[in-house]
RNA sequence: GCGGGAUUAGUAUAAUGGUAGUACGUGUGCUUCCCAAGCACGAGGCACGAGUUCGAUUCUCGUAUCCCGCACCA
């Protein structure tokens, strides 16, 4: 059986059922665009981050963790590009996308998006095109640094993690004594007012962003961009395992790409909703270095003690969404079958990603199994993510651990107490094997 | 942000101007119980606010959230 019918409903059902996300602030209504893991969630969660981590930072010698604040100094994001404009209201022309201010436009000291969109009916941007609808640009999440709330305490929590780590860029190359190439990978929380939140964990106002900023010669600025570009790929598609068939390049156009890019290419994941954006990999030049190199006065070349010459590195970026990685991944794993005419859901997550990854139960709850079982546990409980329940039937107690994606149920029974050994049962296949208690963990390979 | 639809227990749903059923799940107990078995008992719900009304889960309005299109995603 395939899980290609998948909906989007059934998967927010099913995280919902059994403790994967909830909605933020639910018993209060929600809040749109923001959502809290649950038990099995954030667990999941974070077996993707360290997944990440260990495949971007620590396996690689050249490359640099960080951990920067989500507050950081304004100017930070002038020198981005990111405030500029984004409180006015702004209209785009719709061929070339540069942006005015609508109200300079319509010669009116106004806000009201409906007078503008009126003033501005017939009018052309200065390159002749017709212009978009006028809208409030503001995307940052604004919030005063200090108890006192005026103008000059105005900040921002970050709508990308890239910029602490260029704000950090000179700290980490002398304190690594680092030589080009090195990067530096960070992992944390990024907000973005969006204006519609959509499909579940896809399009958040908190997610969480995973990136990678390469800095190289400008000279290797192709190839390297090309080494990204694989590094990123055999990450979805082998580290995490998705399924490739599912997984397409998209090469921006001229036209799509931001404004620090000179190359951008997309890894594509087929969500429930349409094939969409699960990671980036973009060529950002110099584009970062050099603007804050401008805003902050400070000189952030490299040189080159070999060839005597100083230079601006490039840099390479590689990010990922956490949360569209989770969303995928569990897009993937969903799973009907049919099991003696009852249907059987069941998460196929790989073993080391899973949430739970052993359960120890007792074949019915009794007074001489329940404490062998328990000891069964405590033994594997450091080994392995583990979970005990002797709650209800041994049946039904399997289909839990298959919804939550449980690749290894171990189970103790009547013969146990005779013999010192249990079954392991595994997920997918249904299969039963039995064990020596002593030769257990060495029997379970993740 | 615009237009449309929706919102009843943890999940999926039914009915109703006189405060709600069902299924699955869930809790306790019985059953040496290997793929959601059975039996008994239990907990649990009309998204929020206002209006109309003798009385609103039901009608009206507003808000929130979700879904679908469009736009947006720098």
């Amino acid at each position: 059986m395939s899980n290609k019918s998948v909906d989007l409903e059934r998967l927010v059902s099913l995280a919902k059922r059994r403790g994967f996300v909830f909605p933020a602030s639910e018993i209060y209504g929600g809040v749109a665009g923001v959502y809290d893991y649950g038990p099995y969630g954030s667990q999941l969660a974070n077996n993707l981050r360290d997944a990440w981590w260990n495949y971007y930072v620590v396996s690689r010698p050249n490359i640099y963790g960080l951990d920067s604040a989500i507050l950081q100094h304004p100017k930070l994001w002038e020198a981005s590009g990111h405030i500029a404009g984004f409180t006015d209201p702004m209209v785009e022309d719709t061929k070339n996308h540069k942006r005015y201010r609508a109200d300079h436009m319509a010669g009116l000291d106004s806000n009201n998006l409906e007078e503008l969109k009126a003033a501005l009916k017939d009018k052309k941007s200065p390159d002749g095109n017709p212009l978009s609808e006028p809208r409030i640009f503001n995307m940052m999440l604004k919030t005063y640094l200090g108890s006192v709330e005026d103008d000059t305490s105005i900040s921002y929590l970050r709508p990308e993690t890239a910029g602490g780590i260029y704000v950090n860029y000179e700290n980490v190359r002398e304190t690594m004594r680092a030589k080009i190439p090195f990067g530096i990978g960070q992992i944390g929380k990024a907000f973005r007012n969006e204006i519609s939140p959509r499909d579940f964990l896809f399009r958040k106002r908190e997610l969480e962003q995973c990136e990678l900023q390469y800095f190289v010669k400008p000279e290797n600025e192709k190839e390297e961009y090309e080494n990204l570009r694989q590094i990123s790929w055999d990450f979805v598609a082998k580290t995490i395992g998705l399924d490739e068939k599912k997984l397409t390049w998209h090469e921006h156009e001229a036209d799509e790409r931001a404004h620090y890019a000179a190359a951008a290419h997309d890894i594509y994941y087929e969500f429930p909703f349409g094939a969409k954006e699960l990671a980036g990999v973009h060529d950002r030049t110099d584009f970062d270095l050099k603007s804050h190199m401008e805003g902050s006065g400070k000189d952030l070349s490299y040189f080159d003690q070999e060839k005597n010459e100083r230079f601006v590195p490039f840099v390479m970026e590689s990010s990922i969404g956490l949360d569209r990685l989770f969303l995928a991944v569990l897009t993937d794993a969903y799973h009907e079958e049919e099991v003696n005419g009852d249907k059987r859901v069941v998460l196929k997550l790989k073993p080391e990603l899973a949430p739970v990854q052993v359960a120890v139960l007792p074949l019915s709850k009794d007074e001489k199994l329940s404490p062998l079982a328990f000891k069964v546990y405590e033994k594997l409980k450091d080994k392995f993510a583990c979970e005990y329940d002797q709650t209800q039937s041994i049946g039904r107690r399997y289909r839990r651990q298959d919804e939550i994606g449980t690749p290894y149920c171990v189970t103790v029974d009547f013969d146990s107490l005779e013999d010192d050994s249990v079954t392991i049962r595994e997920r997918d296949s249904m299969e039963q094997k039995r064990v020596k208690i002593s030769e257990l963990i060495e029997s379970i390979s993740l």
